[in-house]
DNA sequence: TTTATGACCTGAG
DNA sequence: ACTCAGGCCATAA
């Protein structure tokens, strides 16, 4: 199952986020190798296992809009320090993570496990 | 097989 | 600056 080894990048990616940082789905599946897969990146998180300790809340939608019927996830973020704004959504012009290369390397398949 | 449904994205207007 | 239609892609019915 490909699907499989997406969902495992998108993970590592995930505990990378700095607290205060927020990553897009779109910007995720990217750095996964799936330019087009924002929507099956958002599908990932959804069923993901809810207490593994990776900082889920971390990631919002290109606009900034955090989880539907998670309201909980803005008080997270906030008590990171991340910015809202009047809207209601995440600041991106600042809280958008931006990786280093380095970190990214890490990430890159190490095909079994 | 076809249709509906998302924790999505982007370009128009 | 905000809303929306259309496009996107895997899954479930």
């Amino acid at each position: 199952m490909k699907l499989k080894r997406f969902a495992e990048k998108i993970y590592r990616l995930i505990a990378l986020i700095p607290p205060g940082k927020a990553a897009t789905y779109g910007q995720l599946a990217f750095l996964a190798g799936e330019p087009r897969g924002a929507r099956m990146a958002g599908q990932v998180l959804s069923r993901a296992p809810e207490n593994s300790g990776l900082p889920y809340h971390r990631v919002v939608s290109a606009s900034g809009r955090t989880v539907p019927h998670w309201p909980e996830q803005r008080v997270l973020l906030e008590q990171e320090g991340a910015v809202f704004r009047e809207n209601g959504t995440v600041d991106l012009k600042i809280c958008l993570w931006k990786p280093r290369l380095a970190e990214l390397q890490e990430i890159e398949d190490k095909e079994g496990e």
